[in-house]
DNA sequence: CGGTCGATTGTCT
DNA sequence: GACAATCGACCGC
């Protein structure tokens, strides 16, 4: 195996997240090895990159103290808490000072399976232990506390060794469709920016966005 | 296996 | 102070 290459980071999320798929993501802890071939990511762009605004992007203001890593140098992890609780990874791309990002979104267990199955002891099956971007990040063991801009390129950060491997053989058909979970009738919501392997059976169904408009009111009285 | 509902906290307006 | 790149409990089939 070998590792995906900096350079090849260097370019606009859109264009690499396809290449990321049938990749390996390998992270080393004291729990042991857990690898995770993924099956399913998205693209995300930051402000000024892409011809219209990513309106479901964390970088779509300009930087943060938050997406920081997304502005960094490509192949870093951005990870971040979403919902109070769940943590979700990300491979920082576009060069540095310029932000786009693949979210890591579902993947099968190729290595460590045993660990996973103890750190996600509510899966019903095999293929929902990195079912799902917070399922993923729980399933390798990243948290946006401890490992936020670590080097996927064979980086060592918050107890962990990360490597991210290039696709080690053929990989299936490729589709793509609307993000998932992404809301607003924005043209930036619509945008077909989610690919996954097709009839791969780790990835995750399409769930539409929650928003304002669609959300049960709060009871009242 | 699939639908619905509510949790929970960091982040930015 | 609203709301989020979601998940799991719970329930029915």
């Amino acid at each position: 195996m070998r590792l995906v290459e900096r350079s090849s980071l260097a370019a606009d999320a859109v264009d690499v997240a396809p290449l990321l798929l049938g990749a390996v993501l390998r992270v080393t802890s004291d729990d042991g090895v857990v690898a995770v071939r993924l099956s399913e990511v998205e693209a995300y762009h930051g402000r000024g990159t892409g011809e219209v605004p990513d309106l479901a992007s964390h970088a779509r203001m300009g930087p943060t103290q938050r997406n920081r890593t997304m502005w960094g140098e490509p192949g870093h992890l951005y990870v971040y808490m979403n919902y109070g609780m769940h943590d979700a990874v990300n491979v920082a791309c576009s060069p540095e000072g310029r932000a786009s990002g693949v979210l890591l979104r579902a993947g099968e267990i190729v290595d460590g399976i045993e660990i996973v199955r103890a750190r996600r002891l509510t899966a019903r099956r095999d293929t929902e232990l990195a079912q799902g971007p917070g399922r993923f990040a729980r399933a390798l063991g990243l948290s946006s506390k401890r490992h936020d801009g670590v080097d996927a390129l064979d980086g060592t950060q918050g107890g962990v060794r990360v490597e991210l491997f290039a696709p080690g053989g053929p990989v299936g058909a490729v589709r793509s469709g609307p993000r998932t979970g992404v809301a607003g009738d924005e043209a930036s919501c619509a945008l077909p920016w989610r690919f996954w392997i097709e009839d791969d059976p780790t990835v995750s169904r399409f769930r539409p966005g929650r928003t304002a408009a669609n959300r049960r009111p709060p009871v009242t009285g």
